[in-house]
DNA sequence: GCCGTTTTCGGCCCGACTGTTTTCAGTCG
């Protein structure tokens, strides 16, 4: 079993201990173990099995040892499975609902009885809505408009989630393949499809079977769907599609003189469907990535790859919140083959994240300045765009940096005018080079922005000013469909990671080239695929 | 629930904002 599988079903504790209002120190027990638990250096379970001890982890005690070996025995532990009984999983989504927090949930489903998106709009929009402490007019718009915003999340699962299922299925059924929105790196998805064939299926979760499926409810409640079929090549392409690019292949396929069906690909006295290759193949073409399946064949230009990036340019270290210090942070990258790296830790406003005082930036500065590392350290920050547009340190301050990468933090849902207005006269800075992860979203759990993005991105490309394309799983920020148009405009990307340890800057570095792929950006696009003159130059463009 | 100890309890990162209050709880990052 998968680290992030045991440190989700402590998430989900965490979740409904503070729904039910329980002691907040011990809540943040589980989450803090949750924490360790995904970033552990290896399996635990591996370590387990090895007769690691458990407790010798920062944050596990002897009662999460205990629950932590239920859950490599059975698959769950018994208080998550009680909390289950108590209280459905679709509080959990309640609780994502910017506005609404454990109290208001739990006050919400304990003396209302309401649990689910639909029941808690129509008691919004009731009267009785007023008999909640705290709750006046202000407040009842504010989460009613929260719940429209939230409406493409809803009922969608993320990548992270669809990951983790995918993982337990991988350890249990041989042979078997992701196919579906998954394979095509769509950012939320309904379900998780597989391909599989003639084995047997055996879960612990919740089953249906369906004419052409079966469908399991695996934890964190996302279904998945397995699709038993033989004629695997030509079955991946249809399941993965999109349907457009299956009618496109059959179009090609009747003008070659050939017929695409279910059945394979008819070619002259042969069927071919063992393969995708072979199929893709026979009719001229190399296979196209799941990826690009959206955008028309004929028009795909070469895609970026991880190996073409030369350089980090978003990274944290231990200063601020990451959990690696400077030097294991400029040994990975070296390891990486990278010729440079960026540490652009938080600003002043970042209370959580311990953002650096001016002093304190100041003393990183001198530091990586007399380093004397293996290859190229940028100082940078990641400066905290302010509420109106300003930045979080003065510009003799930022003046001091090779460049910093301003990011929104708070105060995301402002209208589109205002945000507009903020994020244009953040991209005035003359110091500012990258804009960091410009809708602020957080999949699943809070809407992108809003501003006028083609203003944003005229400006971002008449300023020289990088967007960037953020790793973070939940984030993938710029979003693929903005980053298409963006390229429209001519800007410039970074591909980053924010990476807040040394593993996450290679772990996550996948998902922004995804990304990437995804909106066909030109690798020549990304700054972080030039060498280390052409970046220096860009870096002094602005002033 | 974890941790550390001048061991077996007491402390555990924080500050701002918001809409509600009439002195502050809940949410957010």
């Amino acid at each position: 079993m998968e680290n992030r599988v045991i440190a989700r079903i402590f998430d989900e504790i965490a979740d409904f201990l503070e729904i039910k209002g329980e002691n907040p120190f011990k809540i943040r027990s589980y989450r803090r173990a949750a924490e360790v638990i995904r970033a552990f250096p290896r399996r635990i379970e591996d370590y387990v099995r090895e007769g690691g001890d458990l407790k010798r982890i920062e944050g596990i005690g002897e009662a999460i040892e205990k629950k932590i070996k239920e859950i490599l025995e059975t698959g769950d532990c018994n208080l998550h499975r009680r909390l289950l009984a108590e209280m459905p999983y679709s509080l959990l989504s309640l609780l994502r609902i910017p506005g609404l927090g454990p109290k208001t949930v739990g006050l919400l489903y304990f003396s209302y009885g309401i649990k689910s998106v639909d029941e808690l709009r129509e008691f919004l929009k009731s009267e009785r809505a007023r008999e909640l402490p705290k709750f006046g007019p202000k407040k009842i718009e504010k989460v009613l408009r929260s719940l429209e915003r939230m409406r493409v999340y809803l009922g969608r699962f993320t990548l992270e989630e669809a990951e983790e299922a995918l993982s337990l299925v991988l350890e249990e059924v041989e042979g078997a393949e992701p196919v579906g929105s998954f394979r095509r790196f769509d950012e939320l998805f309904e379900d998780l499809d597989i391909l599989y064939f003639a084995k047997p299926l055996k879960f612990p979760w919740p089953r249906e079977e369906l004419e052409d499926r079966v469908r399991f409810f695996f934890p964190s409640g996302i279904p998945v769907e397995f699709f038993n079929r033989a004629r695997r090549g030509i079955w991946k392409i249809i399941l993965t599609g999109p349907r457009s690019h299956w009618e496109w292949l059959k179009e090609r396929s009747s003008r070659m003189g050939y017929r695409l069906t279910p059945e394979g690909l008819f070619v002259k006295n042969r069927v071919l469907h063992s393969s995708e290759e072979e199929i893709y193949h026979a009719l001229g073409l190399e296979v196209i990535p799941p990826e690009v399946r959206h955008l028309n064949p004929e028009k795909i230009p070469p895609l970026v790859e991880e190996r073409d990036l030369r350089g980090e340019l978003h990274s944290h270290t231990d200063w601020t919140d990451g959990r690696s210090t400077l030097d294991e942070m400029v040994r990975k990258a070296a390891e990486m083959g990278y010729a440079y790296l960026g540490i652009t830790d938080h600003s002043v406003s970042s209370k959580i994240a311990g953002g650096l005082s001016a002093e304190r930036l100041m003393e990183q500065v001198n530091l990586i300045r007399t380093g004397g590392f293996p290859i190229k350290v940028f100082a940078g920050a990641e400066v905290d765009i302010l509420e109106d547009g300003r930045l979080d340190y003065p510009d003799l301050v930022l003046s001091r940096l090779d460049y910093v990468v301003a990011s929104p933090h708070l105060k995301l849902d402002m209208g589109k005018e205002e945000m507009t207005r903020r994020l244009l006269r953040a991209l005035d800075n003359p110091y500012v080079r990258i804009l960091g992860h410009p809708t602020g979203r957080l999949l699943g759990k809070r809407p992108p922005a809003e501003a006028d993005w083609d203003e944003v991105f005229k400006k971002a490309a008449r300023r020289n000013v990088a967007i960037e394309i953020n790793s973070q799983i939940q984030r993938l920020d710029l979003p693929y469909y903005l980053a298409e148009k963006a390229l429209g405009y001519g800007v410039y990307f970074a591909v980053t990671t924010d990476a807040h340890s040394a593993a996450n800057m290679e772990r996550l570095r996948r998902y922004g080239i995804m990304v990437a792929r995804k909106a066909a950006l030109p690798p020549e696009r990304i700054i972080n695929t030039w060498d280390r003159e052409r970046l220096e130059k860009f870096f002094r463009s602005g002033l």
